[in-house]
DNA sequence: GTGGACTCTCCCCCGGGGGGAGCGTTCAGA
DNA sequence: TCTGAACGCTCCCCCCGGGGGAGAGTCCAC
């Protein structure tokens, strides 16, 4: 039996966090003194301790770590920690994409960017829909373009485009629509007919891979205020050239087009 | 002038979260209505959000962030950008620590470990010591170590080690010292003559790459236990074959001393 | 038996938000 | 010109995963 603060100094925890985690039934002491209150570990917890301490520097919540430590199949448990992993990666990603994002917007010269003004007639596409988180978005987009062109095949009419809700960037979820134009929509699992409504839309490109793109929407956004306009609905990207038609992010093209209308 | 909310759907930023910035001084109104205390932002506030946003997205406390946005010398701002993006760069090295930790955690066979009982005589060392910070320490021992090196030169008498506090893993601070054995070590700089006491150590040997030693330290640590020992006194380990031998990580030995006595 | 090290609980603090109540303001359409 | 919806305001409490410190009780070796 170790005191507490012996298994602190084996494994490393603070006192402080190992009464935290017995607090949250994460690693409860083997023996709790009834009387005293006193926490006694086991030796066989040291390895317990180490993949908790692991998993937090992870930033593996304690909720999951929970879980993770309770399953005892050790193929689904290791199942559990891979997923984690995978986040971690989205994290990365993510991580990346702000670099980028922030040393364009430190760069010291911005070249003004060309908005055109465009009726866009409502049109009826092939689409998948969903309400998604903010961060899921890269995945959620894959697999529903993915499923669209199985969907719509050579039928296909032009480039893939989506249509996102503003609450999506400000509240970190909400409804997104990814879509194909085709001639006669089909509707099979997720993929069904859909009709983006007509709506004046200032229009601009975005030149590059999408890391940087959030700086192109802030600069849209100037455009449209300077211009006397104001936002109205979801954005839309068209795909003109992307990951489908070539490898090289330089090459791609991404329309960004803001619903607006003029004020006053 | 922007309402809030529109600022919120052309940077977005949520508007609590502006709000926040707001309070924190971070990001003000380009004008605030005495009497109403509705906010207004201008345009080109709008580059200024964007960029806050992205630094928050690498996890930059918002201290750090109003101290960038107030420096005018875009030399010195980038200076900071990149100092955090450093900073960025430790934490992906310890995600990789502790990915390869947890691995080796999970692993179903856990090798038995070689633990050998071994009475160190005190000795004089050259020595750089410090109070340094958990996350700091790699950072730490590379320059200290290339400050001994330059000290004491072909005059090496063995490999070199350190001796770590255990305060340095419980509580994210601690004393260490690093040391390169040596007949008369010299004092120059921070390096200076020291003596690492006589102790009676319980000695294992890590063999790899340090990203997976807290699993050896728990190893070693259950060893203690379960030999009826308790530790007493900060971790030495000396680097028989490091990175100064080999290039090959997996080459590498580490000897982890843990200070012991008997207890009854 | 005693002193110092250790441990206990309890409360408040941090950062960076989110949820919601309750109320005031704006503005476009009737 | 009125009115109601949408929007804005402040205020309070919540989340997570810890840290600091007070004040009191406990353990153990000398």
């Amino acid at each position: 039996m170790l005191t507490i603060g012996e298994f602190s100094r084996l494994t490393h925890l603070s006192v402080r966090t190992l009464r935290r985690y017995h607090e949250a039934a994460l690693l409860e002491p083997a023996v709790v003194d009834g009387t005293t209150g006193y926490r006694y570990y086991g030796v066989d917890q040291i390895p317990t301790a180490q993949v908790i301490h692991r998993l937090r520097e992870l930033d593996v919540p304690l909720s999951d770590v929970q879980r993770i430590l309770r399953t005892p199949d050790p193929g689904v448990r290791s199942a559990l920690v891979t997923d984690h992993l995978q986040r971690l990666e989205d994290v990365l990603d993510r991580t990346r994409a702000a670099v980028v994002s922030l040393r364009r917007l430190l760069q010291p010269d911005p070249a003004p960017i060309d908005v055109e003004l465009r009726a866009e007639p409502a049109r009826t596409v092939a689409a998948v829909e969903a309400v998604v988180g903010h961060h899921d978005i890269s995945a959620w987009y894959a697999g529903a373009m993915a499923e669209l062109e199985a969907a719509v095949g050579a039928a296909v009419t032009g480039p893939p485009g989506g249509s996102y809700d503003n609450a999506l960037f400000e509240q970190e979820r909400g409804h997104a629509v990814v879509y194909l134009p085709t001639a006669a929509p089909p509707r099979t699992g997720r993929v069904h007919p859909a009709t983006l409504p007509a709506a004046e839309l200032a229009v601009t490109t975005h030149v590059g891979e999408h890391d940087g793109i959030e700086v192109t929407y802030g600069e849209l956004g100037t455009w449209v205020v300077e211009n006397a306009m104001s936002v109205a609905g979801p954005v839309r990207e068209v795909y003109i050239v992307g990951p489908r038609d070539t490898s090289d992010p330089a090459a791609w093209r991404t329309e960004i087009g803001w619903p607006v209308f003029r004020v006053t």
